[in-house]
DNA sequence: AATCGAGCCAAATAAAATTTGGCATCATGA
DNA sequence: TCATGATGCCAAATTTTATTTGGCTCGATT
């Protein structure tokens, strides 16, 4: 599947507003309502775009305690990547997951009600390999900057 | 504001599913459409929900590299956070940025077209506060756990 | 007991989404 | 060159949804 301008427009407008009607969405990107519409959906059946999340503003919705983790694994067999990171799915506190390059071998980011209940679920990850996981706990002191979508002017610059 | 039953219901099933329509969600939580059209409105001008975001399949879009970084400053000086701070703020590649406590000062999220790109952008943060900046850039390999919303249930369970 | 405010619902209205049909463009192959 | 078919557009009709309105109930307050 090939974008166009307009596609890109598109995708670019619902990624931050991604509760904008198709009629304000078709005017913005100077498409009819019902070519518009089309468009959309078949972004979303490709799957280039969705599912939409809203943000939640947890500060004004109740305590809780914000973790960034990085993980090293002593035994970085493939059973033991695929028991880390099913832990880390299977856990709706670990709110986000990514394995990568360099001295670490996953990033994550866990949400818990307090300290308490981090510390546990710290211990849960911890045991899925006894002995064998290191991980270092880094408390959220500010979100400086919230993810706002991906910087598609950049990114596509050069296939304009 | 004090959330009951209803309300949490409300900001759980729109963290996952923004483009829900009024009227499904009215059904979902037991609400008519009027009613539960308030709430909405209420949770939003108090900001407890918003913005409303798309994920994009960035892979189906673009070819693109994304980095994790930690960054430490040698000087922690109030001004020293700032100046970091806004250069992280400006620059729409650094898609995410927190300060934390531990071994680290902040950690960064950053999507660029390509290595070389990510390389400049890695360069104008060094030269923010130079010398005084160290970065540990990790590329993403995989992202195990995209973020999907945070734990309400287990956020909320004291106060069901 | 009267009053006020909050929150609900049903119903009316306004707006939006979705479907439909027809037209233009373009690539393909006869 | 001239069908043919596929794609994508628009306008208009239709269906669905959002939004407003008004009236009702429940609790708290006076």
């Amino acid at each position: 599947m090939q974008l166009d301008r307009i596609s890109r427009n598109i995708l670019s407008i619902l990624q931050q507003e991604a509760r904008i009607t198709n009629q304000d969405l078709a005017n913005r990107v100077g498409l009819s309502p019902s070519s518009c519409l089309n468009r959309v959906r078949k972004l979303e059946e490709a799957c280039l775009i969705g599912p939409y999340l809203s943000n939640l503003n947890l500060a004004k919705i109740c305590r809780s305690v914000e973790v960034i983790c990085t993980v090293s694994l002593k035994d970085q067999s493939t059973d033991a990547f695929r028991s880390f990171q099913s832990a880390a799915q299977s856990h709706p506190e670990v709110v986000e997951c990514y394995t990568v390059s360099g001295s670490f071998d996953f990033f994550l980011r866990i949400v818990a009600p307090d300290m308490a209940r981090y510390n546990d679920i710290n211990d849960m990850l911890l045991d899925v390999l006894p002995g064998m996981v290191n991980i270092s706990s880094h408390v959220v002191l500010t979100n400086v900057k919230p993810f706002r979508g991906y910087p598609l002017d950049a990114l596509l610059e050069q296939t304009l």
